[in-house]
DNA sequence: TCACCTTTTTGCATTGACTGCAAGTTATGC
DNA sequence: GCATAACTTGCAGTCAATGCAAAAAGGTGA
């Protein structure tokens, strides 16, 4: 069966790269980012310095974790979506952070690392170079008559009201994801307010 | 003569800081940015690798130049402005633009190499840090009642706009940069349509 | 189970970024 | 001029990152 083949592998190869992540973030809370080496990272998850470049490309990329894209279901949702703009990216905000794999507290770790090591926080923001792309495109579905460079603009301050509400959500222990989502929503439309 | 004094040493640090600059964007476009090395920078810009370091912390600064604030005055008169706030930033803008030194040659280049290097996409993004946080400040000065938070990412959001028109600006031989700042407020001003 | 093929892991060698240090050079203040 | 502070440089060393080729798994099909 090919598809269990290619099944098993994937959820090993899955596995070992969050375990990776886990091990990088665990160790720059513990000594520093900068005092991470990569050669301490492999060490620590039980893998070679080699293998683990062959995870990630460089360490900042293995503190981030792994791509993740929009679910497709939820970006066609939000494509075809009859309520306001603001309201159906927060829906797909909601698929989104619910489909995908890491857990509040690896979000905090990151969030709490990445006030500390500017870096960090670039590549942080920088892993959604993807989703901007997906949003963009998923925009201009809705809307045939817009232009791209606007869809483009749209979809990146969208996605910066995003990470201020996950900032908030992922420090913030009894906040719910739909509460963030509430804030972002009027966070954008304040945004709007003062600019239109 | 205490001016004196630091002006020449300044001017001359200046010079330099622009000359290194001018080799790394050169070089980056003769033999691709992935093939300049930092001893090649040094040699070429006449001065030791050891030098190089001193004055940019790493090659992508390098590229992206000395770093830039809004000049004092110009900040000052948007933070008391009373336009609208996207054409009080377009002037600030515009203000920046004349003040600094880069020549539009130079962020041609800049723009050019960022197509085609990621990282150094990032790098320019990223110099407009510092920029972000004067802003945010003076549009809390504008509007006292204004939160911290929502004043950041409107700041983020207008810088957004404005990367979107210095794109257009730089590579548009016939653009001014008022015709830049007329397209970038009514860019934002469809994000805000959009987005309100 | 065995031979076979693909993917993954790993070690090794190498290049290049970047830092700290200490000594030399230059500019400036007095 | 001389003392001082700023700047430059060479050197030695650490660590990130890549290419390569050999070894080890993992899975397939007879």
């Amino acid at each position: 069966m090919k598809k269990c083949t290619l099944s098993l592998r994937e959820r090993r190869r899955n596995q070992t790269a969050e375990e990776i992540q886990r091990t990088t973030l665990h160790l720059a809370e513990s000594i520093g980012y900068e005092h991470v080496t990569a050669e301490l990272i492999a060490t620590e998850a039980g893998i070679s310095v080699r293998t683990f470049f062959n995870y990630y490309p460089n360490k900042l990329a293995a503190a981030v974790g792994p791509e993740a894209l929009f679910p497709d279901e939820a970006i066609a949702h939000f494509a075809t979506g009859k309520g306001t703009l603001l309201d159906d990216a927060a829906q797909l905000m909601v698929d989104h952070m619910s489909s995908r794999s890491p857990e509040k507290s690896t979000i905090e770790i990151i969030i709490r690392l990445a006030d500390k090591v500017p870096e960090l926080a670039r590549a942080f923001m920088d892993c959604s170079t993807a989703l901007i792309r997906q949003l963009s495109s998923a925009i201009i579905e809705r809307n045939q008559t817009i232009d791209p460079v606007t869809a483009d603009l749209i979809a990146r301050v969208i996605m910066l009201g995003f990470s201020a509400a996950i900032g908030a959500w992922s420090t913030d222990k009894d906040m719910t994801i739909d509460a963030a989502m509430e804030i972002f929503v009027n966070q954008l439309r304040s945004v709007a307010t003062a600019i239109g």
